[in-house]
DNA sequence: AAATATCTGTTGGTTTTCCAACAAAGGAAG
DNA sequence: CTTCCTTTGTTGGAAAACCAACAGATATTT
């Protein structure tokens, strides 16, 4: 229990919220716990879901695969961060997507049932947990909207920069890791994998970055990369 | 007053709130109206806004022109909906996109720092509201969640059938108009217009469609379509 | 009604992506 | 170390999108 209200403190479900308060939200909403392993399946799609997760250690990703065989990532989430949230305030409550392990991971899930159903009750956090709910569900229509405007990009390298662009301010520098592959990274820009790597080789010929496997650096930071 | 609660009706945000609570409620939040004329801007990007927007009649475009100049249509909101909304609850302040109106249309102005504020009292409706508020924003992202499935697509075909499958589903009958000329769809699908035109006719002429300005009829209606 | 502006479909030429195939590099397992 | 498997970069041909230009249709203005 130490360690998961330890492991809470990045989750924003939970902010201005004490860990004794926490503590004693976590019992009254029943959560689980579950361990998964790479690439192991969290959700499937088309599943109906009576909870979201937290994921506590590692990271999942939220992956779609459309009618024509092309996989899309739809998102990563990390530490804290929360998967499957929408459909506990909304009508529909089937996944539209199948949420995976990237690598071995640890969440937390909570029935949307018992969230919702403490607004009945007089609990003295229930406000703030649903406001906090609200605070998140708003960020991700953000983050969706930015998402959508990387994949409305018209070309492979536009998309890419954007791509890179956004990591590097993410990361706080010009130069960063990224924890996709080649091929993750062209289903989540909507491109074809040998076509970006051709572009990837194309820009760094061209002086407008340095890479090395999945190290990248972003030369001539004056130019706004379409952003 | 009278018009306006009748309008409103088409509002989830009021859902489950009486008539007469939601006349209290409009002077409690003290809303404002505004009238505009067809392509005026209500929003322009950058802004800062203290306040979300509600349609009462007509229709309004969120749109985004990026670096390149491509413009991106990414919703159209109709009466009832909501616009701007998102940032009344999260940090992020500035609209990354700017709301312009699709014909003459009215709107409800309601600032957010009222509605969050209203927490803190003992209003008996407030709870409804903020409830109300968390599915329409869940449902947004339910509806983002599309979209970037449809701009995802690889080819002009896949995205118009995607989008004409999905109007087809909307309108609940395999023939149907939509309120978008080429350019503004073509912005919607983040294609090139001409391109779209020439597919529009081959798809007519292959049989899978019927078209006639804008009023489109689906055939083959065994086929998935993708979806 | 005539003139003007906007919207739509069509058509070449150009660029880009997509696809398939393959080879080199790297990791994991035996 | 060797073998197997996955990942990555490269390349050439096919397909598709992009762009610009134009003409016919439709709407708007004078």
């Amino acid at each position: 229990m130490e360690k998961l209200i330890y492991q809470l403190r990045k989750c924003e479900l939970f902010g201005e919220i004490s860990e004794g308060e926490t503590e004693s939200l976590l019992i009254c909403l029943e959560v689980s716990k579950k361990s998964f392993e790479k690439k192991q399946i969290v959700f499937a799609e088309g599943e109906r879901s009576d909870s979201f997760g937290i994921v506590l250690s590692g990271q999942v990703q939220v992956k779609k695969i459309d009618f024509y065989g092309n996989r899309n990532i739809l998102a990563m989430i990390g530490e804290g961060g929360l998967f499957g949230e929408t459909f506990a305030f909304s009508k529909q409550k089937t996944l539209p997507f199948s949420v995976s392990c990237a690598n071995d991971c640890e969440a937390l899930f909570v029935d949307h049932h018992k969230l919702a159903s403490m607004c009945a009750k007089a609990c003295p956090y229930h406000n703030t947990l649903i406001l906090n709910m609200l605070g998140i569900i708003a960020d991700k229509n953000i983050f969706l909207n930015e998402r959508l405007e990387l994949v409305a990009k018209r070309t492979t390298k536009e998309k890419l920069l954007a791509f890179l662009y956004a990591e590097s301010k993410r990361a706080g520098s010009s130069c960063f890791a990224i924890n996709l592959n080649r091929q993750e990274l062209a289903d989540y820009l909507s491109v074809e994998r040998s076509a970006m790597s051709a572009e990837i080789s194309k820009l760094r010929n061209e002086g407008i970055i340095k890479s090395d496997k999945n190290n990248f650096c972003l030369l001539k930071k004056s130019e706004p990369f379409g952003l």
